[in-house]
RNA sequence: GGCGCUAUCGUCUAGGGGUUAGGACGUGAGAUUCUCAAUCUUAAAACCCGGGUUCGAUUCCCGGUAGCGCUACCA
């Protein structure tokens, strides 16, 4: 047996959005896992919606991803890989030119010389009389003396396939038989005529069916919205006498009011989710569990490796499946745990950048050399400049972040929440603070005003540095002075501390914040932060 | 209008002619902690409807309904 070949063929019309992605990656563990090819087409036919732009975003957001392809367009620069190219449709023209030659010659297509008007005329007739919408046939036999007519007359043609009067069946392997009846099917356009815009310039279900034959394709691996074209694509094969491939196809992906997918549901690009902090790996379980399951009902949790390993088309569901937010969150903590702390960093450190440029870069770590990064800080006013710290400071800091990580991550479903959660420490706001409903309930209490009078009072005896050994002491003094203990005792000095009334414990938040005051960050002292709140 | 695809907890799914219909996310409760997060334990939660086949259908068949897709000289 041949060992499959499969592509992933997209138009680069947009970002790359999930469902799409969901479609490369089975492709791709396909082919993984029978040591098959994986190739890349870029479908480019469409000239006025594709832009070159998008497909180096394509690419770099299916590298991300985990994916690789054996064939087709490279990374920058790098010539075609493969030896079936070329790989864009757009540079492949001529080869559809000379098969529509071939089919013409052989009387296997046709010249139609129909208007669009008199088409559109028929289709509303059928409608009008419940039947299915198809092609009279007008053109189908013209005499050679009416198209030589119709030719020197310069009158435009679009050019058809001529198909059989069977019912056309085809194998779909997570479908099983799907056919459609002969009388719903009729001779599909092939070839675009002058008066249309792009003229002779073949439509996809061609070119499509050219590209996967010539290229050797054996398993169709795509999205269910192409069912209903494919015994079209099925017709074009036989006219060829090629094989006609196996085919899979996927369902669609939803929103949660079971609508497609859109921008509307939230993030749907793949970069997107990149850059709201999700790691590649997440993205790639989620999305491999997405329409399928594993043999034994239970796995959930897979590297791409693993998947590539167990996947198999036969598992996968028909049926569409709605996207679950919640459901990748929890994957992607799960990786978060997992993944290897100096990672995590860094891409913490890209989403603190962004979010608070006021504060970092705490270092000039190499994630923030890269040209988009650059940009953001030049774009900042004032421009961030990536200054030269002293390799003792870096490491101090580096020291202290993963500190805070350890603290805050755990309450991060993806990392561009990192500076939100971690307001304890940056984004000490007392009247924010004294503001918010939940923190107001508690200080309104009468032991809440005891607290912080006792704590102002200690701050004001206490001429030093106030160490979290202090205030540890401090918060004993009181509890044993006022007998204001648990929750009483706790919630209020958490408000004059960190701005929450809840949050990590004192003994790690103590430290972490003393420590930061001494980096250069901008980062109130505990002193600072109760005599701001208590108003010395 | 025509044609096609789909239908198990709220969601992703396992299963399959007789099962306590399994797992996961989410949700509720409890443990732990001053609190939040994390963690552990635990609970509630599903076979779209109607016929047929059968001793027996959630499972097989037919029909309905609903959702989605295609219905282009878009991809």
């Amino acid at each position: 047996m041949t060992l499959p070949r499969v592509r992933f063929a997209p138009s680069p019309t947009g970002m790359l959005h999930v469902g799409n992605a969901r479609t490369a990656l089975y492709n791709w563990l396909f082919a993984r896992r029978l040591g098959g090819q994986f190739i890349l087409r870029i479908e480019d036919t469409d000239l006025e919606r594709s832009e070159t732009r998008y497909e180096g975003q394509l690419i770099e957001d299916l590298r991300w991803l985990g994916l690789d392809w054996d064939e087709g367009p490279g990374v920058l620069g790098e010539p075609d890989k493969g030896v079936v190219g070329p790989y864009r449709q757009s540079e492949r023209l001529d080869i559809y030119a000379r098969h529509t030659e071939q089919l013409l010659a052989e009387g296997k297509a046709y010249r139609c010389f129909c208007t669009p008007e008199e088409l559109e005329a028929e289709r509303a007739l059928a409608i009008a009389d419940h039947l299915p919408q198809v092609y009279s046939g007008h053109c189908r036999n013209l005499s050679h003396a009416a198209i030589d007519h119709n030719l020197v007359a310069g009158k435009p043609f679009a050019v058809r396939l001529r198909i059989g009067t069977d019912s056309l069946r085809f194998h779909d392997i997570v479908r099983g038989s799907v056919d459609f009846p002969a009388e719903t099917i009729s001779d599909p356009i092939l070839v675009r005529s002058a008066s249309s815009v792009s003229a002779g310039v073949p439509v996809y279900n061609y070119v499509v069916t050219v590209d996967d034959a010539l290229m050797g394709i054996t398993h169709v691996i795509r999205g269910d919205d192409h069912i209903s074209n494919t015994p079209k694509q099925v017709a074009i094969y036989q006219a060829f006498g090629w094989p006609v491939p196996e085919f899979a196809h996927l369902s669609t992906i939803l929103g949660s009011d079971r609508e497609r997918l859109s921008k509307r549901h939230g993030a749907t690009s793949i970069s997107t989710f990149r850059q709201m902090g999700y790691l590649p790996e997440a993205l790639a379980n989620y999305l491999g569990l997405l329409g399928w399951g594993a043999e034994d009902g239970k796995s959930e949790t897979f590297t791409l490796e693993q998947l590539a390993k167990v996947f198999s088309l036969e598992r996968v569901t028909p049926s569409p499946a709605i996207f679950d937010f919640d459901k990748l969150n929890w994957l992607n903590r799960h990786y978060l745990k997992l993944a290897d702390p100096e990672r995590i960093a860094k891409l913490a450190e890209r989403q603190f950048t962004r979010h608070r440029p006021d504060i970092f870069p705490l270092w000039a770590s190499d994630e923030l050399h890269t040209a988009e990064m650059q940009v953001f800080l030049a774009s900042q006013d004032p421009p961030i400049q990536l200054n030269s710290l002293s390799k003792e400071l870096i490491d101090q800091r580096k020291a202290w972040f993963a500190s805070l990580l350890a603290l805050f991550l755990p309450k991060v479903d993806h990392l561009d929440q990192l500076p939100a959660k971690s307001a304890a420490i940056f984004g000490f706001d007392v009247e924010a603070a004294r503001v918010e409903p939940e923190n107001a309930a508690v200080l309104a209490v009468d032991s809440a005003r005891t607290v912080l009078s006792e704590l102002a009072s200690r701050v004001r005896a206490h001429s030093g540095h106030v160490t979290p050994e202090i205030f540890k002491l401090w918060l004993n003094e009181i509890k044993d002075a006022t007998g204001i203990k648990g929750k009483e005792l706790f919630h209020p000095a958490r408000i004059a501390l960190t701005g929450f009334h809840s949050g990590p414990e004192f003994e790690k938040v103590l430290p972490l914040i003393e420590d930061g005051a001494t980096l250069g960050l901008g980062i109130p002292t505990v002193r600072e932060r109760i005599e701001r709140f208590v108003g010395v």
